[in-house]
DNA sequence: TGGAAATATATGCATACGCATCTAAATGTC
DNA sequence: GACATTTAGATGCGTATGCATATATTTCCA
C-alpha cells in the first residue's frame, strides 16, 4: 500500500534536498580550495576522535557516518595510506579489525575544522537565527531518529 | 574573516546532511528496485514538464535543478538517447539549444512519480506532521533563497 | 559437534561526479 | 569594424560511488 505524501511533505523533501546539495557543494569546494581532503575524511576522523573508546571497528564507523560499507572500507585504506589511521587485528573477532586515529590524523582534522566551520557559517549559519537553527535541527532529528 | 558557527548551526547542518543522505539513498534505491531511472532524470523531466515555456535551455535547467553544467550536458545526452527529450538548435543564439520533453518523457516521469511518492512518504512523510513539514520547508527555504 | 546461516570486510565493475579545458558564438570596447 | 572578454555547451580525465559478490570467520541450532 503506497501512501501518497502531502504537498507539504513533498515541499519539505525538495527543500531538504536542495539545501543539503547546495551546502555540501560549498563545503567540499572549500576543502578542495584549501588543499584539504574531502568531508568524508573529516567525518570518519571525527568519529574516531570523539568516541570514548580508543578505536572503532569499521562497521561501527559505517553506522555512525552513513557511508556504505564498501566505501568505508576504501576510505579507511586511504586514511591508512596517508597515515591518519592505523588498522589493528581484532583479537576476539578474526573477521574484524580495530581502527585507531593517529596523531597525524588528529592534526589534519584540526586543520580541516576552521575551513569546515567557515563553510558551514557561509552555507547555513548566515541564513538562520539561533532559534531557527535549533528548530531546524529538532525537526531534522525526527527524520534521523526514525519513528 | 572566518566566522565560527554556533553549536546550534553546526547541529543543524549535521542533521541536514544526515537526513538528506538517508532519504536520498532510500529514494534512489526505490527507483532502482522498480527498474526506473535515477532521481536526476526525474528532476530534469519535471522541470521541462512544469515550465510554462515549451522548452528550456540547458543553462536554465542547470540553475533550476542544481546539477553542474557538465553533468547536465551528459544527462541530456542520456535523456535524448532514451527518447525522453529532443534537442533543437537555438535560432537566436548559435551557441545554445532548446530542450523539449517528448511524450515518452512525460510517460516515464508519470511512471516514476508513484515510486518517488512512496519513497518520500517513507523517508520523510512518516516522521512529520503536516505542520512540522510546513515549518521544515519554510526553514529550509531560507537556506535556498539566499539572504 | 557439525553444517547452515549470518556477519565483517574486501574487491571487481559499471556508472556518476566535479573540475579543467576546449570550441564556438555572442557581447563589449576602443 | 577588429579584437578582447564573456558565455553556452561538450568532453577528457581522475576519482568516488553503489551494488554485487567473494572470502573468512563467527554464531546458531539440530
Amino acid at each position: 500500500m503506497i501512501k501518497k505524501p502531502s504537498t507539504a511533505i513533498v515541499e519539505a523533501w525538495v527543500a531538504l534536498n536542495r539545501a543539503q546539495q547546495a551546502a555540501l557543494l560549498k563545503i567540499e569546494r572549500a576543502f578542495r580550495d584549501a588543499g584539504l581532503p574531502p568531508l568524508s575524511w573529516y567525518d570518519v576522523l571525527w568519529e574516531l576522535e570523539k568516541t570514548d573508546k580508543e578505536s572503532l571497528r569499521p562497521i561501527e564507523i559505517e553506522r555512525r557516518v552513513l557511508i556504505t560499507q564498501s566505501n568505508i572500507s576504501r576510505l579507511i585504506d586511504k586514511l591508512e595510506t596517508r597515515g591518519y589511521v592505523k588498522r589493528q587485528a581484532c583479537p576476539d573477532d578474526g573477521r574484524g579489525q580495530y581502527i585507531m586515529i593517529t596523531t597525524a590524523g588528529r592534526d589534519i582534522r584540526k586543520r580541516m575544522w576552521p575551513v569546515y566551520a567557515g563553510a558551514i557559517s557561509d552555507a547555513v549559519g548566515q541564513h538562520l537565527s539561533e532559534k531557527e537553527a535549533t528548530e531546524l535541527a529538532t525537526l531534522l532529528s525526527r527524520l534521523n531518529n526514525g519513528s
